[in-house]
DNA sequence: GAGCGTGTTCGACATTACCGAAAGGGTCCC
DNA sequence: GGGACCCTTTCGGTAATGTCGAACACGCTC
């Protein structure tokens, strides 16, 4: 693990949290390091544009380097290109936004967002991070990782979004393994009030989780009587879709599903 | 210069730029560096999120981490955030697709993307990145840098994307002047052939080029008959009333516009 | 105008990461 | 099925490398 490197991740992840903004004291006291060793590292990411500096204040912010590495990550993302048609299809049969996600540490990221198809003006979300345990993708997601992994994410910290939003080991355990039972997972105001999202696992061609697809959208139309079932079947088809196109054979894909 | 950092920024870029999954000997060989000196930056950016392995190939592509970095780069983007409104309102008015973009090295980076407004499909660009040479707002932005910036981006290499593209540097220095004694610049198919650009710079607090908003489409639509006046005028008119409102008092920006 | 708070520079120390060589693991071809 | 290749990965010595304390320059507040 090299270390300069290392450092150089905290301050991106630092800059990247929360406060845009921050000078090198405020970084170097986060990070418990001395200013001058801070102070070389931001050099160093500002020119390679990973970080950019006020010219006024002198304080530092993330570069547009970043933005464009994010947009290479998301050209070159197989999960994202293959699920583009069939999340564009899922959104029109249940009338939602689609979300097609994947887990980086304990956050979902959203790689695609299909507009609800009802012209309303809808925020892009691509490149959200969510806390695993307060969405349907993250859920499909977890329930379906090798089982130390699994424990992992049951292990750390967490912190609720909302009233509803379920924190313990015991209420998300168990919740986990609803989801195994079910196939899709349903998240009900955990990490927006008023709004639900139903998931499902996608699997890769090792039979591993590649990531979760799902829908987006209040709680009264996604949840409301028997709409849940309709929702719930289309987006586990999709998800088999896509894990079929991402090459998963019924074997792997199965055999996880079934653990 | 802090060395290890470049070379883990370096390997991002390789990562980022064409071939999204690359081995390890690959990314030694175009950086000439030794390969387990790769493989130790590569493990360090793996374990932060920032690089992802393929766990069958063992190749390695961009990790998650960096959509995320990229999506807080957008969140926290001042440029972004005041150009919201008054690039959505240009977007009516012009009925044409609009860009708000900034400079990154020698590349334009889209920051945000308004579409035209006529339902049809259209794909996302926030994140792309366009040589400078090739585009509206590219020219916009360089034509009013400080000299020797101007200068920098004069003298690097260029590669021609249509049969339009300008590359030579007098081409380019015309190109420049005619922005500076228009206030707005005009490109024709040298990005994509059929599509075609009006932008114009924004000013930041102190006078100096935050960006460049601007309007893209059709090339039949953007510079046939008369549409071009209108269209720059509208163009011209947001980008003043962003600079306002991102603080440019009168005196700067109009001192670097006449400069 | 003094005092504090910044971001920044300098230079010595020893930690740190680099690289050559060689070992595991996989796949393809014969 | 054996062999040869290519790939990623491990090891350990070396010296280059980054770290940190102390001091500088600048702007803001009081």
């Amino acid at each position: 693990m090299i270390q300069s490197v290392e450092r150089a991740a905290a301050i991106l992840a630092v800059l990247g949290s929360g406060t845009p903004r921050l000078g090198v004291t405020e970084i170097a006291d986060r990070l418990g390091l001395a200013k001058p060793t801070v102070f070389g590292l931001l050099r160093t990411l500002v020119k390679h544009d990973l970080v950019a500096q006020d010219p006024v204040s002198g304080k530092y912010s993330l570069g547009a380097g970043v933005l464009q590495l994010g947009n290479a990550y998301l050209d070159g993302s197989e999960l994202r290109a293959r699920s583009l048609l069939r999340a564009e299809s899922l959104a029109q049969r249940a009338n939602e936004a689609v979300w097609v996600a994947t887990l980086s540490g304990t956050r979902v990221i959203v790689l695609h967002h299909v507009f609800r198809p009802d012209n309303t003006v809808q925020i892009l979300e691509v490149g959200a991070a969510i806390p695993w345990h307060a969405c349907a993708p993250g859920h499909a997601i977890a329930a379906y990782l090798p089982a130390e992994q699994t424990a992992a994410l049951l292990s750390g910290e967490r912190t609720p979004l909302t009233g509803r939003t379920k924190t313990t080991r015991a209420a998300l355990g168990q919740a986990l393994a609803q989801v195994r039972r079910r196939g899709y997972a349903i998240e009900n105001q955990e990490a927006t009030v008023g709004d639900a999202g139903i998931a499902a696992p996608i699997f890769s061609r090792e039979g591993t989780v590649a990531g979760a697809v799902g829908v987006v959208g209040p709680v009264e139309r996604l949840l409301g009587r028997g709409a849940e079932d309709d929702l719930a079947r289309a987006v586990t088809e999709s998800a088999r879709a896509i894990s079929r196109d991402l090459g998963a054979g019924r074997g792997g894909a199965v055999l996880s599903a079934l653990r």
